[in-house]
DNA sequence: GCGCATCGTCGATGCGCATCGACAAATCGA
DNA sequence: TCGATTTGTCGATGCGCATCGACGATGCGC
């Protein structure tokens, strides 16, 4: 492998000139710029990572920590996890993968390792045992998720209050007086995922505030269980019923199970679903969604632990940031009167 | 942060032993050797990754080399994932992501950096872009899956022609004499994905030798969909009806559908199904499942590169490895001829 | 025409660790 | 009993890069 000092020699000027062309920390005349840049090429140079972040102590890498999650939706996870890489390699950042089996240790080793310059925290939870561990660390974080105790941390997340308000304001607006709320799995909801508890604030709010009743029915992994849940729903219910799905896996199975039913999406109910918008379009009805917005939070983590790393000035003591989900009116929806 | 220097202070060692502590590549007295560890403790001293790397000429990170897919079942690459970077630390690795966005130039760029030791490569398609690249690099690579042009690479992957053929006996066995090959998407047969090719393959061999006929039918995202293709399937069918579905992302939607049309499963029609135990043993009926052993795959991909490094004498010329699928009898499937 | 800042380059140094040769002390075999 | 190992430790060196101080060469204002 050719070192910095063989494009040196090559372009027959000194290893530390050949170090500022590749900083541009200090001024370098065109000519020689152009005869190291070609020397670089001709020899397919590629600076030595280790030699790289011993001298400048910067690895150039963000640790990633991933959640262990056997029944959560796994493939919006994956998603998280590609567009945070891509992104990172936009900055010029690498991705290490940090999983939880090695526990909140696994953070004090890259770190202590010094193998990573920053860490992106996944799936936080309210009471997250890595929290008070990344308190002490001494390189910056961002969380995706917001613990109960976040002074001083820098998070991330999909604003899943305003989602719940949007949800049930659009129902009322179009005339509903009860949503149900096909809810999260019991196992999400007792983990202390907060996120789920600041969804059902904003549909709480937003119906007290519209006067509209919420019924909730937990979510189901089998059509079956669906069918069941919803029917016992339905029979509190009166009118035409608006069903809410804030959580990706229960979405085909609402769906699904309402059309076993016999109930036909945007004329006998109103369903929003929380789904990406090539999913939503490709349905039978097309479905009114809240979208969540996944890529966008992974892009700001990333952008923040940029920010972070690149100017320590502007690291803010601790920051909040909720992106808007974005709610898209499809097929899916009615106005209960119109049918009347 | 501490380093070995401070560690051979406060031990009252010179560096070089504290360094030989950790590798234990020279003999060390026992109460020296207890003297370092308790001084690295109370420093709770790490090795900085950077130095060692650079001393060392090795990284101990793996770069993983993700595939970029909108439209296949993200959770499985998810677990694939989570299995290779546990399993990865066990043996003291850790592991680096390369997304497609940078193409095959990202694992040029890693090797080069010497950011990594080796590569494991995943969802290799049979002409895969990387195959080329990865044959001129100076590190181990492993693929799972099988390229076209496997000469002098190491690949591991599930047996997906055995896979076809235990399903096609099995069913034969039970004394069906059609079987419906519930397929993969259009999108990912096309994508010269050559597993599909193999699972095809072991498929239509046993189909031959037992004299069954086989009935393809192209995957769907809907049930809708799905409820048709059935429906047109079944009309070619002749008997108690049999179905294999390879694709985890089908199963969901086999089943319903099946369900849909009043066919009870292990009663009017033999079900065989890819998906994990865990998923088949919670259906309403338990399903017969054909399981690849994705985490199997895992793990010895990552066996075969720790070998690969640790070992370079025994790394092989070539290699491939196919882990056996396991065949589990549960409820779905049903011996046709007792019901007539 | 002279001092002074800026530009452009070089040599030297050190980042923290692994590793090699050296060497004293302990152990062994004959 | 003495050479030949083996054991246990140290000092020195270098991995490949970033960075600092130094310094000649320009350009500037006056």
């Amino acid at each position: 492998m050719p070192t910095s000092k063989d494009v040196a020699r090559l372009a027959g000027v000194s290893q530390s000139t050949v170090s500022y062309v590749m900083s541009g920390r200090r001024p370098i005349s065109e000519e020689t710029r152009k005869r190291v840049e070609d020397a670089m090429a001709q020899l397919a140079f590629q600076p030595n990572a280790g030699a790289r972040a011993l001298a400048s102590r910067r690895s150039q890498v963000i640790g990633l920590a991933i959640p262990f999650v056997p029944d959560l939706h796994m493939g919006s996870i994956m998603e998280f996890i590609s567009v945070i890489a891509a992104t990172a390699r936009q900055s010029d950042y690498d991705i290490l993968l940090i999983t939880d089996d090695e526990g909140p240790e696994g953070l004090e080793r890259v770190v202590g390792q010094q193998l990573v310059d920053g860490l992106i925290i996944m799936q936080v939870a309210g009471d997250d045992a890595r929290v008070p561990v990344i308190r002490k660390l001494p390189v910056p974080s961002v969380l995706i998720g917001v613990p109960e105790k976040r002074a001083g941390l820098e998070c991330i997340d999909a604003d899943f209050e305003l989602a719940g308000t949007m949800c049930v304001e659009e129902l009322a607006r179009l005339g509903h007086e009860n949503v149900i709320l096909v809810d999260w799995q019991d196992t999400v909801v007792t983990r202390h995922v907060n996120y789920v508890k600041r969804f059902h604030r904003g549909v709480d709010k937003a119906a007290a505030a519209a006067g509209v009743k919420v019924i909730r029915t937990p979510g189901r992994v089998t059509i079956a269980g669906m069918e069941k849940a919803i029917t016992k729903a339905l029979k509190e219910n009166t009118g035409i019923p608006a069903f809410i799905a804030p959580e990706g896996a229960n979405q085909d199975l609402l769906v699904e199970a309402l059309t076993n039913l016999g109930l036909v999406l945007g004329k006998d109910v109103s369903v929003v679903v929380n789904c990406p918008d090539r999913l939503a379009e490709r349905q039978r009805i097309p479905l009114t969604t809240i979208w969540m917005e996944p890529d966008e939070v992974s892009r700001r983590a990333v952008r923040m632990i940029v920010r972070d790393l690149t100017d320590p000035q502007s690291r803010p003591h601790e920051d909040l940031e909720l992106i808007k989900p974005v709610l898209k009116r499809r097929k899916s929806t009615i106005r209960p009167r119109s049918q009347r």
